[in-house]
DNA sequence: TATGAATGAGTATTCATTCAT
DNA sequence: CATGAATGAATACTCATTCAT
């Protein structure tokens, strides 16, 4: 990178990057169309984000939708990626893995650009582009919530969860336990228009789950 | 962005009625808004549904996002009271109050219009008009949200709820549920991708959460 | 007309003509057309040349290859009328009112606008507007051919020509005579690479024509 | 317009070979052209019809025109010889001579390709690519026209054509018999719209124009 | 010679908004 | 009150052409 401008002082009009140019382009765009929305984002304004000239993108892509594809996609791998690094040795037992998992997520959420990208898909991207949206649900949401599902059934294999919990919906409700908090909480303002402190959502909202789900031994003596 | 767009509603010679004919405009618009999402509704199309010309609506609205939120919030008004009623007789247990709610407002969902009011709102309607959206939030979210609270308060001061229950976020828990569910599940197709009965998410999800707001006095003999 | 302009001395940005629009609007878009070609035609020129802007095309139009098509159906009643009235009496002999026919167009063809439209349709839109093209030929082109036909079908009727002589393929090919030579001349440039006078070309070709219709009763005498 | 974009090739350090490698891509942007048109012809096209890249077209060629010249001049050539040929022996009628050049130029008319070209030609590329057009016109179509016209000159000297028969038009009649009905007929769907047999076409469009030429030294016993 | 990445000028179409009537 | 004609700003996409490699 750096080196590549050493070599070439003046970055002249033509500029000539084959290996790099896709992936800045798809970075460049996420991130303007994280920033703007969908609508919004102007393909004048992905490409000056770039450093390339619009008729590049479409060098590289077939149009505005597909670019959007593309960006999400390239970013969808990563994630999954680092959410199955989060959940940790799966010896541990699974609440201890979903609360790992579960603070590993919100932690990752203090960066606005990751929450962005939330907001884009269930925002614009669902009605004008629902192509790239039905992609980003099958491909990543789904995805994320299998691996919860199966997390909670080995908690109910385990003994660390009821036998009579669905973990089905179980997981569904933990999912938009995460998912619709933290849009409300840092992207929809309700932070301002009914503040929380941040810590107490986080873990009281993963008590009031985790006690929806494990058997309660020592209540008598507690209450 | 776009609010820097509002106009301060000229007070023209004439005096605008807002209240009388309108209504009737009012309905139309969010009809149209509802179906085909905030930026896809034309002027045009309102207009036809509602039986008048484009250059009427300007006659009562001052544009096209103001047309929304007038419409928006005619809606809230009826649906806050809808609520309220649902609730039933205040003598109830807290846990019947609520499951009561719950159930009405599930029901309820079963109109795909009211199902698209909210998906309009968190969709488009929170880029294309942040103003309408903040609105929205303000004047019918948050306000639901403070009534399940201060239902699940209640819950806790009749000792029907742990007393350790953090209220503010188990009210939270409960409206993500019910809302980010009902849309994942038939706005945006995840009872495609990920089936489930729609029974069993309404029942189990209710059972989840309550069981993490009570004390368990019958786990033993069922262990 | 000119009253309007008396009652508007300054034509205000805002201009309101809403039954002149459409005509005015076809008669310069065929104009700018004819001059340009289809595909070299911009929809702001035309709507310069009509003193309106591109918006309001499409308030009357659908789009640029419906302006087009209404534009050319607009001119081509016209002219049909024209020719039919060119024919002149019924009760005259065919060959007489052929030629008048004959005369007359090369006539108007004076005018490079009448030229225009025909190469216009068998250039540029008979390939980037194909439906405009077709509708031209069966509405203008065809109907043209047939009344040629009908007239040549009399003559032989009334033993003006040969009995023999096949009216169909006679229309043809003095359709093509006329139609073919003029673009070729006028248009294509044909009189400066193989000059010939005009009036030769004319009165010669319909000479040639005639001659392989007509019984040649005199011949004898003038070789 | 077009014509002013024409570069001056550059006559570069390395000697271009226009005669070698570029016949092959010659003969594939001849194709396209003509399949599409020139305007909606892509030089992509051309060049993957070619197996090579956009870039070696310009290499060879100066741009989009250019290269359509060179393909029209590099074709011209062939036909010119080919319709010498056709002719046939010097020392028979002339008559005949010309029935077996418009036989046979109807009969080569029967491959598609042959039409495409003079579609081409007078549709497109008289507007997009003028210069070409003229050059077309002049090296070709006007040799055409000589040909023919010193043709009947020699059946006037024979005595096979009335005397008083003009030449030049005879000739350019016939011309436009040919050309503008086998257009009309197969590219631009008359046969659709008024049919006619092919065969019907040809032989009786050849009577009406000999019988024109000729003296009729049979008619009374035919008739 | 040949490649193909990069350019950038060019344009039909949409639609909220205005305003003469 | 109501109409609907007129506006004009805004934007994705195409493709001939250039040029570094």
């Amino acid at each position: 990178m750096a080196s590549t401008k050493l070599k070439t002082p003046r970055p002249s009009r033509w500029e000539r990057r084959p290996e790099a140019r896709p992936d800045e382009l798809l970075d460049a765009a996420l991130e303007v169309f994280a920033a703007r929305g969908y609508r919004a984002t102007r393909l004048d304004e992905v490409a000056r984000a770039a450093g390339v000239t619009k008729g590049t993108i479409y060098h590289y892509f077939a149009g505005k939708e597909q670019l959007l594809l593309a960006a999400v996609r390239r970013r969808q791998q990563k994630k999954i990626a680092e959410i199955r690094e989060a959940l940790g040795d799966e010896s541990d037992p699974v609440s201890v893995r979903i609360a790992r998992l579960y603070h590993s997520v919100w932690e990752r959420w203090t960066d606005p650009r990751a929450r962005q990208v939330l907001r884009l898909m269930l925002s614009d991207v669902s009605i004008e582009a629902p192509e790239v949206f039905r992609t980003w649900m099958r491909e990543g949401f789904v995805t994320n919530l299998r691996m919860l599902t199966s997390l909670i059934e080995q908690g109910k294999a385990q003994g660390d969860f009821r036998s009579d919990v669905d973990a089905e919906v179980a997981a569904r409700l933990l999912q938009s336990a995460m998912v619709f908090q933290m849009l409300l909480h840092f992207e929809w303002g309700m932070n301002e228009l009914a503040p929380i402190s941040n810590n107490r959502l986080v873990e009281q909202g993963l008590d009031v789950f985790m006690r929806g789900l494990r058997y309660e031994h020592h209540r008598d003596t507690e209450s």
